[in-house]
DNA sequence: CTAAAAACGAAGTTGTACTTGGTTTGCTAA
DNA sequence: TTAGCAAACCAAGTACAACTTCGTTTTTAG
């Protein structure tokens, strides 16, 4: 896989449906738009510190398991 | 410890300074100025997922090394 | 003692994360 | 068929945190 946003888009994706929930949801609780989740996932760009703090929260997972690929 | 950033930049840190690298150094190679290096190292701000890139590949170690704390 | 390394502050710039609005596709089931 | 949900996709604009620049001060190491 090319880079790190695509990768990581990739592995959040697996995170999130693994756990039931859909980006609608996610968008919701991260205070993002479900277009962001839709763009993060599919590597267009990459979340800030903030956000990623956040969408590691809601997939009660730690940061570095969305890095772990 | 606080928050994401503040951990990421203590850890960036850590491996940097394991390695003997001096953050000038690190700034060079990544084509960040020594004041981003320093202000991501002091938590005031988190890198981009470009320069995260950068970073860990001048370090030779894999992004989720700098997360894991 | 000294020189290099790094902290610190303030103020400005810029890239890109993020939004908005809308259309389209794929899936599942009634 | 149709309805409805989830998500991809596209273009264009906005916002803000990352990043820079310049200068000073403090810490660390030799």
């Amino acid at each position: 896989m090319a880079n790190l946003k695509q990768q990581f888009g990739a592995q959040l994706k697996l995170l999130r449906t693994q756990k039931g929930i859909t980006q609608e949801s996610l968008a919701a609780q991260t205070d993002l738009t479900i277009e962001s989740i839709s763009n993060i996932e599919r590597g267009i760009f990459g979340p800030r510190f903030g956000n990623l703090e956040k969408i590691a929260a809601v997939l009660n997972v730690e940061v570095k398991l969305l890095f772990d690929f």
